[in-house]
DNA sequence: TAGTTCGTAAAGTTTTAACTGTACAAATTA
DNA sequence: TAATTTGTACAGTTAAAACTTTACGAACTA
C-alpha cells in the first residue's frame, strides 16, 4: 500500500466511524459519510463529484446535501465562472451540535406544552364541575399532578435548549480543557 | 361524552404528543405510547394488560418493555402472590433524560476517539517518513489538524455527558425556574 | 431559437425496521 | 409426573425508509 492510500484509508476509517455515530442523532449513515467526505475535501464539491466519490445517484446527493444544509452542517458556496452548485462542510462542530438540537427539539417541546395546557384546562374544569363523580375527580387530580410535572420538565428542556442556542453552555462546559 | 371519557381523551392526546416527541430521541411511536400508558397508570401493569390496552401483540409489549428498561424509563416491580411480571414507569424524567444520552453516546464517543487516535498515529508516521512525497505530506498535515479538531470536539462532548451523568448540569440549568 | 446542462420532483425498487404468530423453555400448579 | 401459565426467541409478514431511474423545468450556451 502506498503512502497516499494510507492517508485515504485513515480518512475512510474515521468517516465511517463518525457516520455511525451520527446515526444516534437521526442522521443516516450515507448522509453522515457525505458530510465526512466534504469535511476532508480541500475544495468545495459539486453534486457530480460527490456521486462519483460515493458511488451513489445524483438525486441522493441532492437530497442529502439539502438535509445537511437544513442542519447547518453544509453550506452552498459561490464561485465565479462555476455553473454547478458548490458545497462545503461547515467547520464549527459545536455550532452544528447546538443547531441540530435546537432545530429539532424546539417544535416538539412547544407542541407538547400546548397539548399539556389544553389537557390541564379541561381537567380543571372537570374538577370544578359539581356534576363530576368523586371517582373521576380523584383521577383528575392525580392526572393534573402528572401534567404539571411534565410541564416543569419541558420548561427545563426549553431552558436547556436556550443555553445551547445562546452558547451559554460553553461557559459551563468550556471548549478547551 | 361523559366525564370519564374526557379524562381519558385528554390523556390520550398528551400521550400521543409525547410519543411523537420521543421519536426525536430514537424511541418508536409505539414504544413511546407504551411509556405514556405506564406513566398514567395508577398501578404497575402486566404484559397482558398492556397488550389489551394498546391492542398490540404480547411479543411487542415484551420487547418494548425491555427497551424501556434498558433506557431506565421503566422498572420491573415485585408483588407478592403475583405470577406475572409487573412494570411501572420511572417517574424521574430528568434522570431518564441523562441516562438516555449517556448510555447511547458514551460508546460512540469513545469508539470515535480511538479511531481518531489510530489514524493520527498513522499520519504522524507518514509525515516523519522521509520516503513520503511532499504532496502527501502536506495533505497529511492538513488531515492531522482536522483529526485534532475532532478530538477536541469529542473531548468536549464527553465532558458534556459527564455533566449530565453527574447531575452537574442541574447546577447550571436548575430544575425549578 | 434550439440544444445543453444542472438540479430536483415523482414514481418505482430495494433495503431495513416494526410488528405478529408460532413455538418453546422455564417456572408453577395440581 | 403431567398440565398450565408466562415470557421471549425465531421466522415470517407488513409497513416504512432509503435509494435509483426517469423525466422535466430552469438556467445557460451557441
Amino acid at each position: 500500500m502506498n503512502e497516499q492510500d494510507k492517508l485515504l484509508k485513515a480518512r475512510d476509517r474515521f468517516i465511517d466511524s463518525m457516520a455511525k455515530n451520527m446515526s444516534l442523532y437521526g442522521i443516516t449513515h450515507s448522509v453522515g459519510r457525505l458530510y465526512g467526505l466534504l469535511y476532508f475535501s480541500e475544495k468545495p464539491m459539486t453534486l457530480d463529484e460527490m456521486k462519483d466519490e460515493l458511488g451513489m445517484s445524483k438525486t441522493s446527493m441532492s437530497t442529502a446535501v439539502r438535509q445537511l444544509q437544513e442542519l447547518n452542517m453544509v453550506e452552498k458556496v459561490w464561485k465565479k465562472g462555476e455553473r454547478k452548485d458548490l458545497y462545503q462542510a461547515a467547520d464549527d462542530w459545536y455550532e452544528s451540535f447546538s443547531a441540530l438540537f435546537s432545530t429539532s427539539w424546539r417544535t416538539g417541546i412547544s407542541l407538547n406544552i400546548s397539548t399539556i395546557n389544553r389537557s390541564l384546562k379541561e381537567l380543571r374544569a372537570l374538577v370544578e364541575n359539581p356534576e363530576t363523580s368523586d371517582e373521576v375527580k380523584t383521577s383528575a387530580v392525580l392526572d393534573i399532578e402528572k401534567y404539571q410535572y411534565a410541564l416543569d420538565y419541558y420548561d427545563w428542556l426549553n431552558r436547556f435548549v436556550d443555553s445551547l442556542e445562546s452558547k451559554e453552555i460553553f461557559d459551563h462546559i468550556p471548549k478547551k480543557e
